[in-house]
DNA sequence: TCTCCGATTAGAC
DNA sequence: CTAACGGTCTAATCGGAGA
């Protein structure tokens, strides 16, 4: 007897950011405001609500230049309140654990579910939506599919048909109607084929979904690469990309900002590259890590193109690998005076760790002095008052000193679900 | 010629 | 008031430097 295909569920919900804002502020909707939610510094629109979309409003539209008709039209542009969809996040995965036997969190807002082996698939993913519904108010959809691939496509699928009503699940389709709806998808609605793959492909007459599972493997791979090879073979049912229930340690670990304003000066810069190393410095610890080479870079803003431009990057190999936020701040600030010139206004600066280990398997140096005892538990406890009070309770001392390079958030909402004191008052 | 490494590209969200 | 175009991450691929 054939071996029953595996059943992997991806479940997302529907324009996430927009939806955790309208969740608080159902009287948005009731005057007709169109919601879109901001990247960092309120750049661009990085996410909207079907009201958004319905308007033809563009994903990675540039905020500045929407035109005044988009704002006259009652579209609200939020500053991103990632404490707020975070928690929101949290609430959903939750919830979806505890109806699938094994899920990997693919990101904020969508999680793989290994549904194989259950009887009962359909009835699973209806629960999954109600319960989501009914615990946060916010809505999912699932696809269903023998690999991640069509798992997303499926999804892809629910989301668009509403005759789905939000659930569509490939193995329930003959050979027939899988090989009709897989026609009817553009190759671009595939994980993993972006724009420039869609182009390419499309140049050779592959346009749909269908058409390109039936490419050969081999010559494909020979022309675009590894990626396109496995998912050829993910839409042909076959499981290349397994499902990670364990997060994998980051091999990189990157903090970097866009500024508010052009910052000209040494002192504001160091501040915000010791708040970068304190962020990112955070993150090591928490997946119990340590860095061996630390860059720092500064850059001019590249839109500028009438200005000087200027962007350096300087890396540090450790002498000895740590996760001490005091000790890589310190490197830090020496290799920005190594880069930093006047007369250039900068726009953006950053931090990256590489060279990532793990602790406890630090190779030390050899004449070096070996990191005190007291470096790790003075960083422990840093990490338990500021998981405790609050981020940035206790941090670097030239961290803060300084608000000249504070991104901009003019629309930011209150993080309701974390925080009281920002919660306002029933009217 | 081979290997290593950094830079670049492409993609995701 | 004006100026204003995100951040984090991975994998693959490319091209030069050095062995």
């Amino acid at each position: 007897m054939p071996k029953p295909p595996r059943s992997i569920a991806l479940v997302d919900a529907n324009n996430f950011y927009c939806s955790c804002e309208q969740l608080f502020r159902p009287d948005l909707k009731r005057d007709g405001k169109i919601v879109v939610v901001l990247s960092n510094n309120d750049g661009c629109v990085v996410a909207r609500s079907a009201e958004a979309k319905a308007i033809g409003i563009k994903m990675g539209a540039p905020w500045f230049q929407m035109t005044d008709i988009a704002r006259k039209n009652n579209v609200i542009g939020y500053s991103s309140n990632y404490e707020l969809y975070s928690d929101m996040s949290n609430r959903v995965m939750s919830i979806l654990r505890d109806l699938a036997p094994a899920q990997e969190i693919y990101s904020i807002d969508e999680s793989f579910l290994d549904l194989s082996g259950c009887h009962d698939i359909r009835e699973r993913s209806y629960a999954m939506r109600e319960k989501v519904a009914r615990w946060t108010g916010l809505t999912v959809c699932v696809g269903i599919g023998p690999s991640k691939t069509l798992a997303k496509l499926a999804n892809h699928v629910a989301k668009k048909h509403p005759r789905s009503k939000g659930v569509f699940d490939f193995n329930q389709l003959t050979p027939r109607q899988l090989d009709s709806v897989l026609g009817n998808l553009e190759v671009g609605d595939i994980w993993g084929i972006g724009r420039k793959l869609s182009e390419k492909l499309n140049a050779l007459g592959i346009e749909n979904a269908l058409q390109l599972r039936e490419a050969d493997p081999a010559s494909m791979r020979a022309r675009f690469g590894v990626v396109v090879e496995k998912t050829i073979r993910e839409l042909r049912a076959e499981e290349c990309i397994s499902l990670e229930e364990i997060t994998p340690a980051r091999k990189q670990i990157v903090s970097s900002r866009s500024f508010g304003n052009p910052v000209t000066e040494l002192v504001d810069l160091a501040d915000s590259i010791a708040h970068f190393v304190s962020t990112a410095g955070g993150k090591l610890r928490s997946q119990k890590s340590t860095a061996g080479i630390l860059t720092v870079f500064i850059m001019t803003d590249r839109f500028r193109e009438d200005r000087p431009q200027y962007h350096p990057s300087f890396s540090v190999p450790l002498p000895q690998a740590t996760a001490d936020t005091t000790i890589l701040a310190n490197y830090a600030a020496q290799a920005l005076k190594r880069i930093f010139k006047t007369g250039y206004a900068y726009k953006k600066a950053g931090i990256i760790l590489a060279d990532i280990g793990q602790e406890h398997i630090v190779q030390t140096d050899l004449f070096a002095e070996p990191e005190p005892e007291s470096s790790s538990r003075l960083m422990e406890a840093l990490d338990a008052i500021n998981f405790k009070y609050g981020k940035g309770t206790l941090r670097l001392a030239n961290d803060g000193a300084s608000t000249a390079w504070a991104m901009r958030t003019e629309n930011k909402s209150p993080a309701y679900t974390t925080r009281l004191d920002e919660v306002p008052r029933c009217r």
